[in-house]
DNA sequence: CGCATTTGACCAGCGC
DNA sequence: GCGCTGGTCAAATGCG
């Protein structure tokens, strides 16, 4: 109030014990305002001392109280200023009750800082459980978008596996076209076919051990629009070879045979054929003959028909070349159900017939499909080859072919004795069974093959066309197919029998 | 007579 | 370059 003496206050550390070493003089003293150190003894011997357990927050006696002027200015004077407004302003509160007042502030402020402190190590505590939980998250979510690359990167080297396998194949197969384009540039505005050689199949049949012999095998559906513009070219050449011969590609073709057991010098396809040739082939006493069909004016598929020299009653056949016209209703039946085999066929030898094809090896195609197991690709002859082997009595055909049952169709099956195996006990084992028991059968699976492999990609919508069928999306579903080629079928001898 | 088959000739590719 | 071989042509022949 009326402190007319406001000395300059000096705060610093003190010990409890040096309070009574500085009595504070009044007005001329310096009042000394000093940190206190709660948890001396010395101060609780002061508190002790006290009679009414009063004590100042800054452990400055008021050793003259009695003076209520004087001291009411000492207190005021020693009042700390702790900002938090904790000290009572009027008069009274330094006069009257001083120590209980300072001891309530004492723990509103130890209280405070305690809260204070408590408070920020609450926060910081928080914020490390937030920061760790973060990190804990971001580690987590790192890991999984590490597992996500992990598997996006193997699908994409499956994706640029398959890529370059179907690459490989669609090379393999472009190539002929490719000549064709640059033997004659007036080819390519040909409306009319290429040529006969043109995206065909040749399939070369192992007659026996070392003897090889090779059987055309033409494609067994109606016109593609691709394969039109290469047959209908081929149809031309059938008139003078010679202008076939640019058609004639020096690339390495594939082919596609079949050795099956007849009787008949010539099995039954569905399609007509004229013979226009016959050589005795080289190693093999029985001849060979020559065959080019005669369904339509300009079809440039022909096959080679020759018994085998060390079991005559295996007939060797071979298709090759494209048909440039719908095929019968019983020759197409056949191609469509087996054109799902040639799916086999193609899809494990289309990266084999280039690659193995350049080292001059023969490679088991069907090794890899193990219910396949007379199938095998050959690449030692001038072609890469797909040769089946239908003659083994006990070798069941069994696929998981993309089957499509209803669009099987056989009207004109013959009434020969079938031998089933002894695992068909499934309808459709028994119906695939009778269906392939049919010599005739091999022969269209052989030109399903051929077609196949012939065929351009994009197989698009020829119903008519064996290739057309041929289930290259997969959508069709998968039905065990068992085929058991044993029969014989007897043969009128003509080429023109119809199924 | 027309069509299919036969068969010797021809041609091209390939290896030596 | 020559011979061999596979593949094809086309005249001759056969058949319905
Ligand atoms: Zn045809």
């Amino acid at each position: 109030m009326e402190n007319h003496h406001q000395p300059r206050r000096e705060l610093t550390l003190l010990r409890s014990t040096d309070l009574d070493l500085h009595p504070i003089t009044e007005h001329h003293a310096v009042p000394s305002i000093k940190e206190v150190d709660f948890f001396s003894s010395s101060s609780r011997h002061n508190i002790s001392d006290t009679p009414n357990s009063n004590y100042n927050i800054n452990h400055l006696q008021p050793r003259h109280t009695k003076d209520d002027d004087g001291s009411s200015t000492l207190f005021t004077d020693h009042l700390v200023n702790t900002a938090l407004n904790l000290t009572s302003p009027t008069a009274q509160f330094s006069r009257s009750a001083p120590n209980d007042e300072n001891l309530k502030t004492m723990v509103c402020i130890i209280t405070s800082i305690y809260i204070y402190i408590y408070m920020h190590l609450k926060i910081k505590e928080n914020i490390l459980e937030f920061s760790l939980s973060l990190c804990f998250q971001l580690r987590k979510e790192l890991l999984r978008l590490h597992e996500e690359n992990c598997k996006l990167r193997t699908m994409l080297d499956q994706i640029t596996k398959n890529y370059h396998q179907l690459q490989l194949f669609a090379t393999l197969q472009k190539k002929p076209y490719q000549k064709v384009e640059t033997n004659g540039g007036q080819r390519l505005l040909d409306t009319r076919p290429c040529t006969k050689l043109d995206a065909k199949v040749v399939a070369s049949v192992y007659d026996g051990e070392e003897h090889l012999t090779k059987v055309n095998i033409g494609k067994q559906g109606g016109p593609d629009p691709v394969e039109d513009v290469l047959d209908q070219s081929s149809s031309q050449s059938w008139g003078s070879s010679k202008e076939a011969k640019p058609s004639e590609l020096p690339v390495k073709k594939a082919r596609v045979s079949v050795r099956a057991r007849s009787e008949a010098p010539l099995i039954s396809d569905g399609c007509q054929w004229r013979k226009y040739g016959q050589k005795i082939a080289k190693g093999n006493p029985s001849p060979r003959a020559y065959y080019r069909c005669t369904m339509s004016v300009g079809c440039p598929v022909r096959k080679q028909v020759q018994r085998c020299r060390e079991d005559k009653s295996v007939l060797i056949t071979t298709y090759e070349g494209n048909h440039n016209h719908p095929l019968p209703h019983s020759a197409t039946g056949m191609a469509n159900s087996t054109s799902a085999a040639a799916a086999m066929f193609l899809s494990s030898s289309g990266s084999t017939s280039k690659n193995e094809a350049l080292n001059n090896t023969t490679v088991g195609v069907l090794s890899s499909v193990p219910h396949i197991p007379m199938a095998t690709l050959s690449s030692s002859a001038p072609f890469p080859t797909i040769t089946l082997d239908m003659t083994n009595d006990s070798c069941v055909f069994t696929s998981p072919l993309p089957f499509h049952a209803p669009t099987l169709n056989f009207p004109q099956l013959p009434a020969h004795p079938i031998v089933f195996p002894h695992k068909m006990s499934h309808p459709l084992s028994m119906m695939t069974a009778t269906i392939a028991s049919n010599p005739n059968f091999t022969v269209a699976l052989a030109a399903a093959i051929s077609s196949i492999i012939g065929a351009p990609n994009g197989n698009d919508n020829n119903s008519s066309n064996g290739a057309s069928l041929f289930p290259l999306n997969g959508t069709s579903n998968l039905l065990p197919v068992e085929l058991k080629l044993e029969t014989l079928i007897p043969h009128s001898g003509s080429g023109l029998s119809p199924l």
